[in-house]
DNA sequence: AATTTTGCGGTCTATATCATCCATGGCCGT
DNA sequence: ACGGCCATGGATGATATAGACCGCAAAATT
């Protein structure tokens, strides 16, 4: 990973249509050699995928919500994971310090939402207790991508 | 924003760079009309871009930390909201519900590095208060994109 | 009510661009 | 001087993209 990855890299990430020639004029070198650092960049995984970043209120997922969660004592916590994987609203989910045990991130269309969320949870009896926090708004949103299912 | 739309997103979500025949094929439509739909959903912005996903660790960004932030009480708000958006190791900030005024994601090369962002905050007067959280390991990680500079 | 009009979304074809492969050749470090 | 690594350039087959045309359905007109 030289310079010049990198500088391929942040061009693709900002249009990854851009065509090999056009990356190459930027970087001086030919459509070749560009193609061959992507070929590496991809294989050696540094690239996880192409892919497209969407607009959350055409998605229908205009609402983001924090929740933290304190599992419930006897909850098998493995079958929270593979829970939390499937879940289509659940963008995140992270084993954190302090006094939560996880930290989930989802998206849904409304905030009416989140309680059939919240229930489904109890209902599989994964919660312990939890705490909602709700984003109002986003100085910094951070890009929608859709989960990676590979 | 039809049935063939959302496959189409899914299919480019997944790897945006199968041929438009490709794509055709699954959804029984010429390569034509998927590229017309494409434009579309580019065009009205329900997709913002076309993007790589990067993995963190080649990246030398593996720590991935949360922290609250109850900001300084003679803070320009908006002045902290542009900083958000330029230092490049926030994904993520939100004004959020509850104790907390924000919540900001951030991505470094290892703990150590959490010190000088927080020394950073507060040298730029905005920090009141803040509780920091690590993520310990992630069961949903959420994909890494580059910030889009647009 | 029947007919025309309009517009959207599709197919097909042609063309220019593009990614991809391979053989060649330079450069650097040992 | 030699070997490995990386870039180059040209050939080729695939691909995106534009344009002309068609069909259908809904709306408007008579």
């Amino acid at each position: 990973m030289d310079d010049i990855d990198r500088k391929i890299i942040s061009f693709l990430s900002a249009d990854a249509r851009r065509s090999l020639a056009d990356i190459g004029g930027n970087v001086n070198l030919s459509p070749s050699s560009v193609n061959e650092r992507i070929r590496r960049l991809t294989a050696q995984g540094t690239i996880r995928r192409f892919t497209v970043e969407l607009d959350p209120a055409a998605m229908g997922l205009e609402t983001l919500v924090y929740v933290w969660i304190a599992l419930h004592e006897d909850a098998d916590e493995s079958a929270f994971r593979r829970y939390a994987a499937a879940q289509a609203a659940i963008l995140e989910c992270h084993h954190v310090t302090g006094r939560w045990s996880y930290l989930v991130k989802i998206r849904v269309g409304s905030p009416p939402e989140i309680e059939g969320f919240l229930a489904d949870l109890k209902a599989q009896k994964f919660l312990g207790r939890s705490e909602t926090v709700i984003a109002l708004s986003s100085p910094v949103a951070g890009a929608l991508v859709q989960k990676d299912n590979s």
